[in-house]
DNA sequence: AATGAATGAGCATTCATTCAT
DNA sequence: TATGAATGAATGCTCATTCAT
């Protein structure tokens, strides 16, 4: 493939990933999609085959694209585990902010046809091998109860960080606005450490 | 409006409700939706005025329907106030079975256009009052930890339960599919009030 | 046919003629037709059997309804017979605004199809012969021209008194829009009176 | 635009100007067009936008393409004066042959919605003033009577030509059909100049 | 590699007409 | 006589996809 063709998939597969997380599947146009993207229309046909093929490569790419923890909050949570739950929480939420997308990719694909969920990747299991070391130290050290499975933790604060983005709308309306101001955020993140820790 | 002309109405929402709630709007189908209620098309505009009518009817009905709570939990709950995280999330995991199609309206609503979103009623205050009562006195029994507020802690039931149901298909892939077993589902509860408990 | 009846048909066409005149065949849907009469539709079908029907109906009322000359102008033209071209023109103007559907139906009439033609009542001989009159006075008094027919001289008429109605959209723009005061109107009657008269 | 494109689109146009200047914009069908021309019915959309789009430049395309006068009748007129009536109401009749959309399209539009009217180029001012000077000089040499205004004049013989065309139906049925025989043109034609003429 | 032109199936919506009460 | 309910065939327009250059 030449650099000219690599840049055109690039481009589309960006401009894809904006669209398609923003509309879903259906509520996505080809057209829209190759005047966005600033392309003929046929290219998205020669380097993706379909508006399927194009989805299944946008879903793919974005969960490749999502490194769940940096090294920096490695560190943090190693020298200071009984912060562990805070950091995780915090670096789950602002994942959205770097990965606006992911989300809701994710709820999309969760929502729509099983087809392009074949494709999906398997998870990184490496990152979650960092993260139970520190959850296992953590309970060692007596600051998480030892009586909770590393799955059933972990689940808890992918739970509150995504239901947090994915249910902004509706919970601004049906619990409370304030909930998502930066304030707001904080009170939640600290008092769901407290909730989890060891009292 | 005639007995007829009601049945025809409900007839359409109800099936309006399973398909919208499945596929979304843009993914479905006015010819769809009308096949599969076995009606004239055209009814659908009569009595919703249009598709986008008929999907705000259709969310308005399913919101309208959804009693968070019954008589009989908030009677278990008052009993044995030690069990209230347990009984709470073990509800709402409940009404997943009993309202298949609210979570998923939820998160299309979540996701599409906003236009829908403004005719959403308002959430019953009566059933967080009361639930704010049963959280009030378990933290003064000591069972729930002090620093933590009720807002906090309902939104992370809630977020579990939701998250649960709603990435079942990626969580089944990226995490676990035990966790989608009944027993999976079991041990989930029982960790999470453990977790939440003042230990 | 009961009064009722009788009165619902009577609204009907009344109805019609006044939509039909001013939308055409095409332009005009039975639901606005029922909804501006303040009818059920199904009324339409049992006294006019069709659309169509009734738009033929419509147009054999329209032109039976239109009475060419009153008694008044009659008599004015046979005691001035040099003011016979003038009388005619204001009479055959004034007819636009006592019937403001004649001149529409017959336009509808003349470009749509051919069928409803066929219904179209011949035209009263007695108008006629009562203007051919007044003519043969005119021209034995040397005021119109002895070498043009009664046809021609009524033709013309017709033409001007049509053409002034029927084209007054676009002879506004592409002519002058000053020909649509009531002084424009004055000088085009007087100057057609001239022209034709013998000088 | 490529060959092919414009080909296409002229192809559309073509068949769009018989099509509703004989049915009219309501008249008229997508589905038709597109079947008469031959053409897919997503071209129309592509190259006009709309029905109504197509419509509008239908109705320029039309008066554009009217020449009102061409080089030998004014050649003509110049030379006999005394045969001007006579000249500009042939040469106006012939018109209809030449351009048989022509009245149709101006009657639709006179009828129709004024929408499409507001793209209706203005008339060409050569055209009158060519008239003008003509119509002048017939005045001086005693030909035509000089208390008429060249507007009245030209009225009067567009109203006769137009009235004759567009009417043809109705007057075949309620005044004569000899009328509309090539005889009874040249008859109509030759009584028209004589009435109009100074005497 | 890239683009403009073209296509046929599909889509939300409307219409004239008939049915049932 | 009158009305609300229902229907099937349009109707204007769009979409994903393919063709030709």
């Amino acid at each position: 493939m030449q650099q000219r063709a690599i840049e055109t998939r690039e481009n589309i597969l960006k401009t894809a990933i904006g669209i398609f997380s923003e509309r879903g599947y259906h509520g996505t146009k080809v057209d829209q999609l190759a005047k966005a993207a600033a392309i003929n229309k046929q290219r998205i046909y020669a380097y993706f085959h379909s508006k399927s093929g194009l989805f299944d490569q946008c879903l793919t790419t974005v969960f490749e694209g999502v490194k769940l923890f940096d090294a920096k909050a490695m560190t943090a949570a190693r020298l200071e585990p009984s912060r562990l739950t805070e950091i995780i929480l915090r670096e789950y939420m602002a994942l959205h902010k770097k990965h606006p997308y992911f989300w809701r990719m994710l709820a999309w694909t969760n929502l729509e046809d099983d087809s392009s969920l074949k494709k999906l990747p398997g998870l990184k299991e490496k990152d979650y091998t960092a993260l139970k070391e520190l959850f296992d130290k953590a309970v060692e050290l007596g600051l998480l109860p030892r009586s909770v499975s590393f799955e059933t933790y972990i689940f808890t604060l992918m739970a509150v960080s995504y239901f947090y983005h994915s249910n902004r709308k509706t919970l601004s309306k049906t619990l409370s606005p304030e909930l998502f101001t930066s304030q707001g955020m904080e009170k939640l993140i600290a008092e769901c450490s407290l909730m989890i820790a060891v009292q």
